[in-house]
DNA sequence: GACTTGGGCTAACGTTCCTTAGTTTCAGTG
DNA sequence: CACTGAAACTAAGGAACGTTAGCCCAAGTC
């Protein structure tokens, strides 16, 4: 009947990963179907099962893949050393411009936990509680030294933190705050947290 | 066969929402379904439409009722007037004692947004505006008044919501910290981050 | 005690989805 | 030009779900 042409597509598994991140991150994981993958780069469904596993392996690849970068850049931010202030300073841009630069991972890395089957969703669970660790060790060293002062770094550090996803959901980069702009002010707002008012050093913040 | 009575449950479209708000929280509100829901109450799934028109509307009513709340008890800090600091701290304060009380409202309004249907979701976009156009309003009055020194009050509104609102995901009411004390430390960052660091004034966190 | 009716129930319709099986076509190799 | 293998396709299995239709019991009313 209707003669089709099936070219080679070039389709890989990485280009499947970004569709699936575009799609997940706009509708949810549940809600994209396998189908609706494949027509955003033009092949049927069960076609992408020539390059993964399943779409839960696809979701678990992504979000994994997120975390581990978050992970990578706060690490080159403490490796950079210099003293506290400058250490939490590196650690929340380095935060804040992730989430900037990729709203999508950080979509679907916040959203989609309970889509996670439990033994990935433990694991993941525990990078997360890694990257916190590192981020509330540093107030915690820095409050020891006297240069922070914080009633709990466990408080502070959650929420520097959660304010820094929240850059994902409204940061446009065509906006008229640029990255810079934006990670500079929440680390200022950051060193604020964890600064009391007793100083008389002049901080205005721009 | 197999005698069964069906007796007066006496269930109604609140508790209905209540069980559903249960279970939109834990699991999502694609993954839940009416069967489920039903079954929490000890009745079949096709039953709960004695009770609501559909799926969708327990959803609805359950982020609009939730909106409504948070809007409510903003308004009520807003009225109880006081100098700018003290209204931001009021503000503050009732905005993390929502979240900190009521972690299944937090979850499900803020994850399931884009599970309503378009018209639906506008309606509630608008009113999460009009929420955060009230703290930003009082953040720049504030600050043409002197009493805050800030970079963007859109900005600083957003970080002081979005942080408030992680509250939700890992505040304990049998934890260490109670309430009180939560909103009181969100309160004082709060006010730390509008507060610029030349002023001499004592306020140390705790 | 008959009647009404609210609110359960079961059955089923119509979809949608993930995934597997089996087929086909095209590009590259010798 | 035959062969091989990657990667596309179609078809179908098997399951779940929201919702509607129709039934039936039991409580309250006259």
């Amino acid at each position: 009947m209707g003669e089709q042409l099936r070219r080679r597509t070039g389709i890989d598994a990485e280009k499947i990963l970004d569709a699936a991140l575009t799609l997940f991150a706009r509708q949810g994981y549940q809600v994209t179907s396998m189908d609706e993958i494949g027509s955003s780069l033009g092949i049927k469904g069960p076609s992408l099962y020539n390059h993964v596993r399943s779409k839960q392996e696809v979701l678990v690849t992504i979000m994994t893949n997120t975390m581990s970068a978050l992970i990578r850049a706060q690490n080159a931010a403490l490796e950079a050393g210099g003293d506290f202030k400058t250490q939490l300073r590196r650690v929340v841009e380095a935060h804040v411009r992730y989430h900037a630069a990729h709203p999508r991972e950080a979509f679907v890395g916040n959203r989609e936990i309970g889509s996670l089957e439990t033994e990935y969703r433990v694991e993941l669970l525990e990078l997360r509680d890694a990257y916190e660790h590192k981020l509330r060790s540093l107030i915690e060293d820095g409050s020891l030294e006297g240069e922070f002062l914080v009633p709990s770094a466990k408080l502070v550090s959650y929420a520097i933190l959660e304010m820094g996803i929240g850059v994902a959901t409204w940061f446009n980069p065509l906006g008229e705050l640029g990255v810079d702009e934006v990670a500079y002010v929440y680390a200022e707002m950051a060193l604020r947290m964890v600064t009391m008012r007793t100083h008389t050093e002049e901080t205005s913040l721009l």
